[in-house]
RNA sequence: GGGCUUGUAGCUCAGUUGGUUAGAGCACUGUGCUGAUAACGCAGGGGUCACAGGUUCGAAUCCUGUCAAGCCCA
């Protein structure tokens, strides 16, 4: 015998008459009412800390929550985040999982630093220093909580269950040591090390700006474009031509890049009564010569240039390496230019990485100040940009000028100052990610990502091409560098504890803020030369602090090892796709390079969200939609269901109130009138157990049968973190729940007598609801809840507490009867055919009609009509169901040769062979394939045996009917009324104003009334033929043709040519 | 400039290894049904499947290019 899916408990009640099962439901549900107090039941009863104290033990499903910061409020991609964050734990939970879900706060960086410099008024680095660093760093500290109690309300408002009391904050001293001891492992692996790094920089500020200040400075200027020969060291009549905007960099000068795969020539032409040679890209000849003759004496790939060498333009600078020779670069483009690319690493990015690729030297020859050093000696401490022209003019006396001109083009300048920027070589302190790229790659393949493409395509190309970390900053709040460093012989020590430093320091630091600039106060002599070890003055990357949370939450390893084993790698991340490069990439970079492991093995990767127009949303448009009036409204399930169903999780979303107020009206209302339904006659009825069997009504085992298949496929979609094919399948499942199951049910429930079809009826409904519960408590927590609370614990004290504590419903697949849901398809897609049908032959439902005939496309279809030839009987209103027969009746066929099978059988001789089939007789195609036979075709002289399956059959009734069809479907309805038929149809518009009138006069459905009826002829002797009918359907104690009495409701009508007077009287 | 993603009805989205008539829901219009329903059923209008080429008997689907949007990098 089968067993109720869904683990559920109660089976039996000893109920009392009149007392109440479940609480009364109002079918007019409060949202935000709802949800509040289900709210306060979590709290009242700690419900999320009973989630994990239950499952101690258990097995351990580990979720990271990536930090915010609080010094802002949280949008609506704030909710988004969270609302995936908290899915699969309360899922896990229900599956039996232990699950510590520790929040976490990131508090440093730039955009706390520049949320102070705007309270205090400041607008550079000086003014902070003459601030000072301390109380600089004070205000910070305390800015960083400025919006925590907004976030800790909306976190759990929207039912964002996760450990706020006990959360992480990256700026204590033990986060900061721990982050310490990290850069120290990397330091003894020699991973850590100092370079230099191209920044945009200003000169008059003397500062490094951010991507985002530079992008505020964009503006045309007007500068050098020069076109330089470089002669070949071996053969000084051919040159080199190169193209460069910055003459000033030319002093600094290592290297020419060329493209590999890029064709160059070496062409021949005169100078002013010379013969010389020049190299360049081919395909920029015409840009360059415009129109000049010159004569091509060789054509190469630029892969034949490297290593050849040139003479230097310049000499200030002796070079530590060697240099002056081509290199290969991707980068090199040829939409202007030469094809060939002036080098000068320290005034450019792409120039540094082939520095580091070919170990090229290093020339600074700028100062800080934005003039040249001594050593260039014709231009010391002159502006780079006003010796552009001295420098030009030095090279044209030397006749290494090809062309001077000056172009117009966008350019950075300084947002404070407008003195246009530099591209310039700052000192950094860097993580060698790069010698652990084949780790990063191969770990990240074991990684599942939501969506899949990410793995290969943003985050794989970006490991791919991995260079290394740029982990210093030049600023105040965040975790400081411990690396100190010899004022005197330079050497460098590493520090990674508080211990370590304070033997090094000689005294105990145990209470120092390991904060600039306490921090930077610590100094020690240098065991090499006995010099001043001071602290270098860099910050690092706050995406490193970020990365070590694995670590640095549990102040590992200086405490809890056990809760970090525990809790690493995680099993679970989620944040939106700008995180890639964000805390995606730290934390990946710094689990691989640390313990050559993944530090999550499932995330999702969020797509961002957008405004009702597609818009970013942003202050400057206005545009943006706070959380609060969307949750007021709608509440927090309806957004947070929105945000599950309404898009692909890796896609950019649309998002407006209203779209999610939709969410309500098609999922939400319809659930929670299937639940108020339920409730309302259970309460009238009392049936006596609402334990599932092995029901034998076919709609209760198609129902089952439904949601035993979407048990299994919502469970494997929460299993794959497919967060749509998690929630999408039960919105269906509801609506047919309501549309078909209640619907065709109706009448099930309201059978006075008890009955074991009715008791079926409520255990099955019952089933369904308190599994589709269980099944949405992820995602719709709250109305989980409510649900959960009335329908099962109120009737089982046993049960779990709450939803979030019951175990996920188990599937029963005995109960998944595959071709009975098939079956079940056919009836309703019939049905709306018939539907249809009476709508053009102008026939209303209440009118009861002979006959409804069918063709369907095969035999399996056949019987499955046959088989639920009631249901459709009902629910067409019709007195017989049958299949169109050609035997029966005028019939003609229509063939339809298929596509796909043909196609794909006879390839490009399909449209000759459906030709052939559209040539023949339609009725002797239907016959010989309806009869089983192959149907024999010639086309293009050759024959082929065509088999039934690979042409549609359909049978189209000729006249007499009202048809609807629909591919291989046929509805048709016989119209002709018996006057048995019209009566009939009269009593049913007869029943239909009573029960109005039942209604108008407020009667609750149980109550029982007297009838007084004054009616035409036609319509008196309807509703005496079928009075028995009548009286049950209106719960009529008593009809009479009499006038109704004073207190009588009445109501009059005509309708279908009769007149009615009816009155009525509550008994 | 490069990488990744997206582009299907007014809106939100499906669309299987390529199969000929591209679907659903919402919204709109008409109509029907209703003692759970704030609903529901049926019908209708609404499409250059972003655009242009190509492959194929056949393309929303595969290939190439272009355009637009978003993110990241430069």
């Amino acid at each position: 015998m089968n067993v109720l899916p869904c683990n559920l408990q109660p089976s039996t009640f000893n109920l009392q008459p009149g007392e109440i099962m479940f609480k009364a439901v109002n079918p007019k549900l409060d949202v935000p009412s709802m949800e509040d107090s289900v709210l306060k039941f979590w709290k009242k009863q700690e419900i999320f800390k009973k989630t994990v104290e239950q499952r101690q033990g258990k097995p351990e499903y580990v979720f990271y929550e990536g930090p915010p910061t609080a010094n802002g409020r949280p949008g609506v991609h704030h909710v988004l985040a969270r609302a995936f964050k908290d899915m699969f734990p309360r899922y896990k939970i229900m599956r039996g999982y232990h699950i510590s879900r520790r929040g976490g706060w990131d508090t440093h960086g730039l955009p706390v630093e520049i949320e102070v410099e705007k309270q205090l008024g400041f607008t550079n680095k000086q003014q902070i220093e003459e601030y000072g660093i301390d109380k600089f760093n004070e205000l910070c500290k305390k800015s960083v909580f400025t919006y925590i109690q907004e976030w800790e309300k909306l976190t759990e408002r929207i039912g964002f269950w996760v450990d706020l009391e006990t959360a992480y904050v990256t700026y204590t001293n033990d986060y900061i040591e721990s982050v310490w001891w990290i850069l120290k492992n990397f330091w003894e692996k020699d991973l850590l090390f100092k370079g230099y790094k191209i920044v945009p920089y200003c000169p008059r500020c003397g500062t490094p700006l951010s991507d985002h200040e530079v992008a505020l400075g964009y503006d045309d200027a007007e500068d050098p474009s020069v076109f330089v020969r470089f002669p070949l060291a071996d053969k000084p009549d051919t040159s080199f031509l190169v193209w460069t905007t910055t003459p000033w960099t030319l002093p600094a000068n290592v290297a020419i890049a060329a493209h590999p795969e890029v064709d160059y020539v070496t062409v021949e032409r005169d100078n002013n009564g010379v013969s010389e040679k020049l190299i360049l890209a081919k395909s920029l000849l015409e840009k360059v010569f415009r129109g000049e003759e010159v004569k091509v004496l060789d054509t190469f790939k630029g892969k034949k240039l490297k290593g050849v060498k040139y003479k230097p333009l310049f000499t200030f600078v002796t070079l530590d390496k060697p240099a002056h020779f081509v290199v290969m670069g991707d980068f090199v483009t040829t939409e202007d230019g030469t094809g060939l690319v002036h080098q000068a690493p320290a005034f450019g990015a792409e120039d540094m990485e082939m520095a580091k690729q070919y170990d090229l030297p290093i020339v600074l020859t700028v100062q800080p100040d934005g003039t040249f050093i001594p050593e260039v000696t014709p231009w010391r401490g002159v502006f780079v940009k006003e010796a552009d022209p001295q420098i030009i003019a030095d090279l044209e006396a030397r006749g290494l000028m090809f062309r001077a001109e000056t172009l117009v083009h966008t350019y950075p300048f300084c947002w404070r100052c407008k003195t246009p920027l530099l591209y310039y070589a700052r000192e950094s302190w860097y993580i060698r990610t790069s010698a652990k790229k084949e780790n990063l790659v191969g770990l990240n393949k074991t990684i599942h990502w939501v969506p899949d493409h990410i793995r290969n395509g943003r985050f794989g190309n970006w490991l791919e091409n991995n260079i290394d970390w740029s982990l210093s900053r030049e600023r105040y709040w965040g975790t400081p560098l411990p690396v100190w460093e010899c004022d005197d012989c330079h050497d460098r020590e590493c520090v990674g504890s508080v211990k370590e430093l304070s033997e090094k320091a000689g005294k105990d630091l145990t209470e120092l803020d390991l904060h600039r600039p306490h921090v930077d106060n610590v100094h020690w002599k240098c065991v090499k030369c006995g010099g001043e070890m001071s602290r270098v003055k860099d910050l690092i990357d706050v995406w490193f602090d970020s990365g070590s949370m694995p670590y640095a939450q549990w102040h590992y390893p200086f405490e809890n090892q056990d809760k970090f084993e525990a809790q690493y790698p995680a099993d679970y991340i989620c944040e939106a796709v700008d995180q890639t490069r964000g805390w995606f990439y730290s934390l990946h970079a710094i689990s691989t390079l640390l313990n050559d492991k993944v530090s999550f093995k499932n995330v999702i990767c969020l797509g961002h969200i957008q405004d009702a127009e597609g818009r970013k949303m942003s202050k400057s448009l206005g545009n943006i939609v706070q959380p609060w009036d969307v949750i007021n409204v709608h509440g927090a399930d309806a957004l947070r269901w929105y945000l599950y169903t309404a898009t692909p999780p890796g896609q950019e979303r649309r998002f407006s109130s209203d779209l999610v107020g939709d969410v309500i009206r098609s999922f939400t209302l319809t659930l929670w009138n299937v639940y108020s339904f339920f409730v309302t006659y259970a309460n009238l009825d009392k049936p006596q157990g609402l334990k599932v069997l092995a029901p034998t009504n076919e709609l209760d085992r198609w129902l089952l049968s439904e949601l035993n298949a979407l048990v299994r496929d919502v469970t494997a979609a929460y299993e794959d973190y497919d967060v749509t094919y998690a929630t999408r399948p039960v919105e269906e499942f509801v609506e047919t729940l309501s549309t078909w199951y209640v619907r065709r049910s109706r009448r099930r429930f309201w059978k006075n007598e008890s009955s074991s079809d009715k008791q079926s009826a409520y255990s099955t409904l019952y089933t369904a609801l308190v599994t589709v519960a269980k099944l949405i408590a992820p995602a719709m927590p709250f109305v989980a809840e409510e649900l959960y609370q009335n329908l099962v614990r109120s009737v089982d004290e046993t049960a779990p507490e709450s939803v979030h504590l019951a175990e996920w419903p188990v599937v029963m697949e005995e109960f998944i009867d595959e071709s009975l849901n098939t079956e079940m398809d056919l009836v309703m897609k019939l049905v709306s055919l018939g539907h249809s049908a009476r709508q053009k032959a102008n026939r209303k439902v209440r009118q009861p009609l002979a006959e409804a005939a069918f063709s369907v496309g095969n035999n399996t279809e056949r019987a499955a009509l046959m088989k639920n030839v009631e249901v459709v009987q009902d629910e067409l209103n019709v007195k017989q169901v049958r299949l169109l027969d050609a035997a029966t009746e005028a019939v003609s066929h229509t063939v339809k040769p298929l596509p796909k099978q043909l196609g794909q059988k006879y390839g490009n001789k399909f449209p000759a062979i459906q030709k052939a089939i559209l040539a023949m007789n339609a009725e002797e195609v239907a016959r010989t394939l309806t009869s089983g036979s192959p149907l024999e075709v010639t086309a293009n002289g050759e024959t082929f045996q065509i088999v039934s399956e690979e042409v549609e059959v359909k049978a189209l009734a000729k006249e007499g009917f009202a048809v609807a069809e629909d591919g291989a479907y046929v509805a048709a309805l016989v119209t002709t009324l018996t006057p048995e038929l019209a009566a009939e149809g009269l009593a049913r518009e007869f029943v239909r104003r009573v029960q109005d009138l039942r209604k108008t006069a407020n009667l609750d459905v149980a109550d029982r009334i007297e009838l007084f009826v004054e009616a035409s002829a036609g319509l008196k002797t309807a509703v005496e033929t079928h009075a028995d009918y009548i009286k049950s359907e209106t719960l009529t104690v008593k009809l009479s043709f009499a006038t109704p009495p004073a207190n009588a409701s009445v109501v009059e009508d005509a309708f279908e040519g009769e007149t009615v007077k009816v009155g009525l009287v509550k008994r």
